[in-house]
Parts: structure tokens; C-alpha cells; sequence
DNA sequence: CTTGACCCTCCCCTTGGGGCAGGCTTTACC
DNA sequence: GGTAAAGCCTGCCCCAAGGGGAGGGTCAAG
């Protein structure tokens, strides 16, 4: 006989823990003083409480354990509830894969937001890009829409998207309320669908700046770079990009300050 | 400006949920009738929804994503945050592997004991035996006793362990209190240890009878395998074996009725 | 006989909400 | 303007699996 202590110690469950377990009748001392209200346990106490351990372990809950304890000489069942709550642990296993793959999306963005915005000078600077393939969703109005334009192809592309979301504006004038953009997606795989094209963007030479703050100040960084691309006489070929590093939707808003764009303006290449 | 039910419509959260997070000071409605204490929230709160359910989909804890959320312009530390609730994501991850593999076990051991149950005819039977590699310890004393056995060759062995627990037993009569017996397992790998030997157990010609039922009824059953030997006048090679298809201590107790346990006798065979 | 260790019950706390009761407020319709 | 229905408020209790502590009774050894 063991009081609760020696019960503890010899079964490793704490003597909360064992008091409970005696609340909802899965280990019931094999003895209880009815002066004092102490419990004593024996030697069966300590087989049963092994594999409620055993169970618990496997994260099952009370209930279950309880169960399949009081009706355990009908094997069938128990193999039901085993694969039962395998299935259980399963699906808790998928959906931990699903976010340890979310998360080290969200870390490999904020890593290569964080390498841009240390490695960018903040100057205008000439670059020849990659010709990628992008899911690309042509609007009409404001620019602040394309978020739903992204919103879009996220839904009908979202395993296929490898890389920063981009804007193409094909407008030579800046028309707030009125207009012709087109919100874009890298992707690698996927099937054209009503509203989003999937085609080549070209590659090329460029001229790239790389803005930091809120997009109502990206004015400034247009005039930079376009005051460098008179000043060299380059010839801008349509329509022009921006590459959104690190903006509000990617993962959260996020502070506008901190928010990292690249104007890309593709220049034709003299023969 | 949404009442707090359209707002739940529009994020997908219920109601009680939002006023816990309200409660929780993670979502603050934008403005809160101070006669009616009605909640009243807007495009921000809509943003901040989403941001949050998206990290709890995560399984970030409240306070996780209050911290995030307040002190979120220092990325450094976000990725850290995010970066330790991977590791965490990681272990429990390994956690459901591991009670995976242990489910496993537990259904094939019940799965091969009903099979063995079934196909059992519970008359002696003659059949030939693979020889096997086991590990076993050699014991003195009580039959009762071999648990520890069993036990110590599960703390060293546990990895390698390839199937049934069994009994050997060298005496030639029924000595319950001072028995020469050893507690072994077949293996696959491991390395002897202080008290158990590692070795080949030889295969050959013998004699079967599953016996259903507790231990305290094997009596019968030698005595019905016994006669039979007696009358095709075998000779038996000891030691004996006893396998326990389904017994207490395999997962858990069990009910004695329903214990497996195949007794073999190996034979002479005549050159 | 006393003291210290041990044990008892009872109550509150955790997380992330769910459910319900009783009472206001807002909105829609007549 | 009146009324009814729908919507909203706070406050309370509930879940799982215990943890922590208060206040008081019990056991065993010196």
C-alpha cells in the first residue's frame, strides 16, 4: 500500500494529477480511509496508472482513456479507437506540415526583404533582368485595387506563386482614379483562367530605383529616375514595373515607413 | 463602420470571439458607443482581422501575436519570434511521429494476436521453426518474475525488438519457486549487455499448442501436449519454449481470458 | 506530547473560446 | 410615432488537464 505520495513518486504523475484521475474515475485508490479521506493505493493502482501514462502520452484524452479501459476485452473496438485517433494524430500532422511551410515562407520573405533593404543603395542603378513567367491580372481604376487583382490570382495560383508580387502600368501620365495596371505574380506551373493571363514578361536591360516609405511618397523616386533616364537619353519601353519587396498583404500591413518597392523602367537597347 | 455582426460576417470570426479579442486588447474596435457600449469597427480592424487569423491558424498563442503585433516594425524580432515558433511547430511535429510509430506497433501486435487467435486450432500441432536471433536473460526463481526480464531487455533492446516476448525453460519438471528459466526477445541488432546474451536460437522440426487463457491453465494444456509427444514417442530437446502472443505488460493489462500463448516443444529428429 | 511532514477539500487560474440569461438599443415596418 | 424583431451588451458558467495555494486535519518519529 502506498499513500499518495509514495504513489506519486513510484508512478511519476504528480499527486494533483492523481488526485484528478481519482475525480473522473479512471484510477481509483484501492483503498480510502473514510476518517481522514486518504487514499492508498497497491500494486494494481501502479499497472493501471502505467498505462493511463502510456495513453495519455499518445494524447489521448480522459474521456477515451476511460473508455477504452472500460470495455477493453472487446479487442475490435479498441483497434477502432487506435486507428481512429491515428487518423487524429495524422491529420494534426498535416496540418503542422502546412505551417512549417507557411512559416518558412513568411521567414524567407522577411529574410530577403531585410538582405534587399541592407544591400540597396537607394540610387538609381542599371541591371539586366531574367525574362519570368508571371500570372497577371490586367485592371482599370484606381491603383489601390490591385490588391484585389493579387487577391485573385493568389486564389487561383497560390501553390504556384514563387516569387514578389509586381505592378505593370501601362499609362505614360499618372491617372489616379483612372487607371490601366496590372497586378502580377511570379509563377511556376498553373492554367490560364477567366480574368488572369499567364504569359513571359521579358527580360532586358533596365533602369532600377529602390524606394523606401509609404507609396504616397513613391513621387519622389519616379522624378529621380526619370531625371536619370533623360539625363542618359534612354528610350523607356512600356509599361513599366514595380516590385513590391515588402508592403502591406504580403504577410501583414507591416509599418508604411519600412515598406521596401523597386521601380523597374525596361530601356530599349540600342542595335 | 461595421456593427460587431457584420463584422463577424465579414472576417469570418464569430461574435463572442471578436469581444474576446476586444477583451484581449488585440482587436480594438475603432470606436465603442460609450452610452450603449456598442462595438463599431472599420477597414483597419477588417486588415487587423485578418492578420490575426491568420497567426492563429498558425497556432500563435493571444499574448504571441499581441507582442507581434506590438512591437512589429523591428523585423529582427519578428523573425526570431517566428523563428522559435517553427521550432516549437518542429517538435510537436516530431511528438505525433513518434505516437504514430507507437500506434503502429500497438495495431499490428493486436491485429497479428486476433489473426493468431483465429487461425488457431488449439490442437497440437507438428511444424517446423526458423532459427531466430534473440536476446535473452537468464533468470532464477519465481516464473512470475520474468516480467523484469522482459523489462530490462526492453531498456536495452527496445529498438531492435522484432516480435514475440518468450520463455525458455530448463528444468524438466515444475519447480514454481525455484525455476531455471530466460526471458528473451528476438532481435535484429544491439550489442550484448551485462546479463543478457545475445545469440542464435536453432531452428527445426516441433511440437505446438496454442493455449487460450490465464497463465494458471497452462497446467492442461502441457498436460494434453505431453500425452501427445508420449504417443508419437518424440524425443524432446530442451530448453522448452512458452511464446506469449497476447498476454499483460505487452500494452496493457489485458484480460486473462483472452491471453494467447503458443507452448513448443522442439523434437529430435531421427537421422 | 510535540513537531514536521503529509494529506484533505475547496477555490481560483490557465487557453480560446461556446452557450445562455436578462436587459438595452437599433432598425424596420406600419 | 409606435411597436416588434433583430441585434447588442454584460455577466455568469462550461470545456480539458491539470497547477497553485489556503486553511485545516492526520500520521509517524523523536
Amino acid at each position: 500500500m502506498f499513500s499518495i505520495g509514495e504513489f506519486s513518486r513510484v508512478t511519476g504523475l504528480s499527486v494533483k494529477t492523481v488526485r484528478f484521475y481519482h475525480e473522473k474515475e479512471i484510477l481509483i485508490p484501492s483503498c480510502v480511509d473514510t476518517g481522514s479521506g486518504y487514499r492508498y493505493y497497491d500494486h494494481n493502482n501502479v499497472e493501471r496508472a502505467r498505462i493511463i501514462t502510456c495513453f495519455r502520452e499518445m494524447e489521448f484524452s480522459i474521456n477515451e482513456i476511460r473508455t477504452i479501459l472500460e470495455k477493453y476485452d472487446d479487442q475490435a473496438d479498441i483497434l477502432d479507437y487506435l486507428q481512429q485517433h491515428r487518423k487524429v494524430i495524422e491529420s494534426k500532422m498535416r496540418k503542422h506540415k502546412n505551417i512549417l511551410v507557411s512559416l518558412d515562407n513568411i521567414i524567407s520573405n522577411e529574410r530577403e526583404a531585410m538582405a534587399a533593404m541592407k544591400n540597396s543603395s537607394f540610387e538609381v542603378e542599371e541591371k539586366s533582368l531574367e525574362a519570368i513567367k508571371i500570372a497577371g491580372a490586367r485592371m482599370k481604376g484606381k491603383y489601390s485595387n490591385c490588391g484585389e487583382g493579387f487577391t485573385q490570382i493568389g486564389k487561383s495560383f497560390g501553390r504556384y506563386i514563387c516569387g514578389k508580387p509586381l505592378c505593370l502600368y501601362y499609362d505614360n501620365e499618372y491617372r489616379p482614379d483612372d487607371a490601366d495596371f496590372e497586378a502580377c505574380m511570379p509563377v511556376k506551373g498553373g492554367k490560364e483562367v477567366e480574368g488572369i493571363s499567364i504569359r513571359q514578361l521579358p527580360g532586358g536591360r533596365c533602369v532600377s530605383l529602390f524606394h523606401k516609405g509609404p507609396y504616397d511618397e513613391l513621387g519622389r523616386s519616379y522624378a529621380k529616375i526619370l531625371e536619370y533616364v533623360k539625363e542618359k537619353g534612354y528610350e523607356i519601353v512600356m509599361p513599366t514595373r514595380e516590385v513590391y519587396l515588402k508592403g502591406p498583404g504580403m504577410i501583414f500591413k507591416g509599418n508604411p515607413k519600412k515598406y521596401l518597392t523597386e521601380i523597374e523602367f525596361m530601356i530599349k537597347q540600342g542595335e
